[in-house]
DNA sequence: GCCAACGTTGGC
DNA sequence: GCCAACGTTGGC
């Protein structure tokens, strides 16, 4: 089981709108990036854990916990002229673009705030807190996820 | 294949 | 809103 840190705009998409979706569970679309394409596509498994991570927002940091619940299908949202995530390229032979879904898991007491990540020595080589690190999707490794869940 | 121009991300 | 750091596009 692999962990990952899953990046989305409160605004459009928080930890509380997942929560309340169905199940708890909704497909992550909208991924425009060939390396956070790949690593959906490719690595992320069933069973995976997945930080959910607030950002472009008044604090940014880690809200909670989801988990893959559906491997990687073609990301459909390319594909509709109505979505903001329409890609002209994208086909139903060359979906070009990939989705999983993920379900709640739990929300964290307290929002881990970018900052107290930056500050913890332990999570220096995190690809998060390197300056310009744009990724939306990204590994985290177990020890990184247990040095975050132990801030909570 | 190079690289300038342009677009996007995301913290601040 | 600014802007640094990237990623993508497209002319050549």
């Amino acid at each position: 089981m692999a962990y990952w840190l899953m990046k989305s705009e409160p605004d459009t998409f928080s930890i509380d709108d997942l929560r309340e979706r169905p199940n708890g569970t909704e497909h992550w679309d909208g991924v425009r990036n060939y390396q956070a394409r790949n690593m959906m596509r490719d690595q992320m498994k069933m069973g995976d854990k997945v930080f959910f991570y607030h950002s472009s927002c008044p604090q940014p940091g880690i809200a909670g916990i989801a988990e893959v619940v559906a491997e990687a299908y073609p990301d459909d949202s390319a594909q509709n002229p109505e979505s903001r995530y329409f890609d002209p390229k994208a086909s139903p032979d060359e979906p070009r673009w990939y989705m999983v879904d993920v379900r709640f898991e739990r929300k964290f007491k307290r929002v881990i705030s970018l900052a107290d990540l930056k500050a913890e020595p332990a999570l220096g080589e995190m690809k998060l807190v390197q300056k310009g690190s744009r990724l939306s999707i990204m590994p985290v490794t177990a020890e990184e996820w247990r040095q975050i869940l132990s801030m909570e």
